[in-house]
DNA sequence: ATTAATGCAAAATCTTTGCACTTTC
DNA sequence: GAAAGTGCAAAGATTTTGCATTAAT
């Protein structure tokens, strides 16, 4: 269990606090699924897979409110949206600039750290826009 | 009106041809579609632009139809399908390494030449698996 | 003739919405 | 007790599927 920041951990009274913090009401629901989200260290998933964790742990929550909490917690910042598969939404607890690796014979990312990748040279965003982002993926699959 | 590729002016015969040699009936639906597709310079499109041109040009095919001939497309190599948001896929005729703006506010992709961007360095693949793409997408908005 | 492709409508997914009910502050 | 959040079921959107019909080789 990493000590390296404020989210590791994750007893209910500091979840509630940060939840606050974002002018969140600290619902039952939502500090559930923000110490499975934030519970251990960095992780990526679907809302289809926060949702079954949650049930199997027996908090009650529903689909919507998976839906609104994710949502909630990418306004504040706690969470990334990764786009790696048309079909589903990936969200990554990690806010830093970094990059990704995604299995694509088990719909999987994991991270690449930023200084894994050299990004020598960009283009100039056209005139007009700014970079809101800019995203790597290695998809990889079996040899 | 471009003349470095053999897929400009697509004349309905050369079109035919091509399909056959991927092993594709040269149906009047494939055909159009492909005309569509192919007709003028590289481009980005969703299925349900495609099939609403389609339908403007007079062109009649179900939806189902092209979403088979994209997916037929894609696995003959003449397309490729861009990642950039969870809702719908993007098909570029664009099949060469390049890179991508997106532009959030339009929903709208334009290529990046692979020159403009330098990927200095890259991860090596996790055990047992090989990197089948490397995608980079700049994300744009407004100002 | 054979076989592939098409079209339609229905189903499957994932996600959002509307609204009455509940909970937090 | 006011306002925000939740749950449910229904609706949306995109994509896929099943199967009878049509068209290409």
């Amino acid at each position: 269990m990493s000590a390296d920041d404020s989210t590791a951990e994750a007893p209910r009274k500091m979840m509630a606090a940060r939840l606050r913090a974002a002018n969140l009401r600290a619902t039952r629901q939502r500090v559930g699924l923000a110490e499975l989200i934030f519970g251990s260290s960095h992780r990526h998933m679907t809302a289809e897979q926060l949702y079954s964790e949650a049930r199997s742990e027996g908090l009650n929550v529903s689909q919507a409110t998976v839906y609104n909490t994710l949502h909630s917690f990418l306004e504040a910042g706690f969470l990334r949206e990764i786009v790696v598969d048309p079909r589903r939404s990936y969200f990554d607890t990690n806010t830093a600039p970094h990059h990704h690796f995604y299995y694509e014979d088990e719909n999987r990312l994991e991270d690449i750290s930023p200084s894994a990748v050299r990004l020598e040279q960009l283009p100039s965003p056209p005139a007009g826009t700014r970079i809101s982002d800019v995203d790597v993926v290695i998809r990889v699959s079996k040899r």
